[in-house]
DNA sequence: GTGAAAGCGCTAACAA
DNA sequence: TTGTTAGCGCTTTCAC
């Protein structure tokens, strides 16, 4: 089946193709076209059903009304809801988000940022993966509208839009604390991602202001790699005659691999250590004891970004820095 | 920063475009092209940072290497599976794809699939929401290639790869059938789709062939809105002198609904009652006990997806229609 | 070996 | 009010 083109509703209904351009483009009356044309032309196109071209027109317009999304694996629960509230905005702006996950690796990522510079997005919202900093800064050589969410370079001056992740890691700790924890251990990924350091930061700090000793070996540092890790961790802070009491994750995905050793070797949550996670996840809910996390406001979080791109595609140089405020959803998973 | 062309590289050498173009297409020795030109013509490229303008390109080649992907909703395990494994083929096979979900709003799938047409995708694999027959009926029309993934119509001859429904539900069924349960309740969505309706066929059969009874009433239909209609339908296929003592239910999301009511009312499984579900989720290896249930295999789906699509579009016209096995994951969530 | 030029489908300035 | 046409960045035929 042959494409049909301006061209041919131009032919079909006897008139030229700026005058179909322009009525099917809501241009009819600014350009005065007349009532009879404008409705023959509509109701031909309608009758070829035709499909504008948006390659040729974006060709045309310098301009493709879509901006490029990539995370940091989909299969995170944060990816997802962010890609929901990302569109979701998107789309309430007439705009298209092209989507791609870099599954952590640097390499997948500038490709991906790569296809989509080359597709002509307008603009790009990055979960950037870890040391891509270089390719950060190309697209600000580049002139690029883009902005970073959930994380950033604090050495590179970017519009960025994140949790307060030392805040959120802080008020997380002093929750445990007024509980009456003295013995929190804290498990993170071991990384250069400042927005993790951040948690690190806020949990130190937590304990320190409220004169409580904090322990190296306390502060777990997980290789990306994982699981056997958090076990190893895990064994080591519930051993010997004074064990941790309570166990404050840094992400989903280490309390999702945590909880499950717990559970495989009978550790009771509340009863015999205190559980705390950021993020969320569905499995939190469905635990023996839901779990107590600190979530990010995604909603929010994606709403922010798509109205910063924006304006920055829009023209606005101003750089804009964002910080949100984590929500503390209480679970049974802590001690009283 | 102005953005770099095939002139401007063509005047940055001193040569024609097309000879640009040759070179940085890969077609330097079939063309000819002296070595020193193609040697001076690729630095130049690096030097001055060119990016090819896919936009150019797609309009002109009629192709862009593009596919539309189009999922029920993003937050399901199964989207975020099969759109990984898509993306990995897809990228495999040198081809980008365009992402959306339509919250299985019928409406939000139509405006999808022709904001994807319009971007001429050359392809697409779609999850079609419910009663979006005409739009498919469109694309065929329109001979635009596509698949159908995980449902289908079977009343209209497409190309689809999805889970043999029927079957799994069936071998599922059976399964707490040879663990000795004889009243099962099955949980499924109220809807049209036949893929849902082929679930409570293979649960039917499978008792009918063991010559065990049914109840319309242990088949609880659940409104898609929800969670209230899971509990009150859990209240009353456990009430009674006799309640069911196995219920399988026929997607995670009812699964999920599910336990959490099980939960809250202290029912245990599979003590009081044995729990089986469709499809995987990372909340059923937390539950505190692993929740068996009939995994899809996803990233065989995907790539089937993939090259059936690609075949169609290289021109294949043959329908293929396959259906895959699932597989029994079997947790300690139903009684021996 | 290389270059000129047509044309993909569309928009918009300009002409009529 | 309507039509003609240049040109977006690229590929490719055909001529040199």
């Amino acid at each position: 089946m042959k494409r049909i083109g301006l061209k041919d509703i131009a032919e079909h209904v006897g008139v030229s193709v700026a005058l179909v351009s322009y009525v099917l483009n809501g241009q009819a009356e600014k350009k005065q076209v007349s009532k009879e044309n404008a409705e023959r032309i509509r109701s031909a196109a309608e009758f070829l059903n035709y499909r504008p071209n948006q390659i040729a027109k974006s060709l045309k317009m310098h301009k493709t009304h879509t901006i490029g999304l990539v995370v940091a694996d989909i299969n995170y629960r944060f990816s997802t809801g962010i890609t929901r509230a990302i569109e979701a905005e998107a789309k309430k702006n007439n705009y298209t988000v092209l989507f791609g996950s870099s599954n952590e690796h640097k390499e997948t990522f500038e490709e991906l940022v790569g296809a989509l510079v080359n597709r002509q997005v307008d603009g790009l919202i990055l979960v950037p993966a870890e040391n891509s900093e270089t390719q950060i800064r190309m697209l600000q050589r580049a002139e690029i509208p883009f902005v970073l969410i959930d994380r950033n370079f604090p050495e590179i001056a970017t519009n960025h839009i994140a949790l307060d992740n030392y805040r959120a890691a802080y008020q997380s700790t002093e929750y445990l604390i007024s509980l009456g924890h003295k013995r929190i251990a804290f498990f993170n990924y071991h990384s250069s991602f400042f927005h993790l350091l951040e948690r690190n930061r806020g949990y130190l700090q937590a304990l320190a202001d409220h004169k409580i000793a904090s322990y190296p070996i306390w502060l777990q540092s997980i290789g990306t790699a994982g699981t056997m890790d958090v076990q190893q961790g895990l064994d080591y802070v519930l051993a010997g005659p004074d064990p941790c009491d309570a166990i404050f994750f840094a992400t989903d995905t280490l309390a999702l691999a945590g909880l499950k050793y717990l559970n495989k070797i009978k550790v009771k949550v509340p009863d015999q250590v205190s559980v705390l996670s950021f993020d969320e996840s569905e499995a939190f809910d469905l635990f023996y004891c839901p779990i107590t996390h600190s979530r990010q406001p995604l909603e929010e979080m994606g709403q922010l970004a798509v109205n910063t791109l924006l304006e920055l595609i829009g023209g606005n140089k101003t750089i804009r820095q964002i910080s949100l405020e984590a929500d503390l959803v209480t679970g049974s998973s802590c001690r009283e």
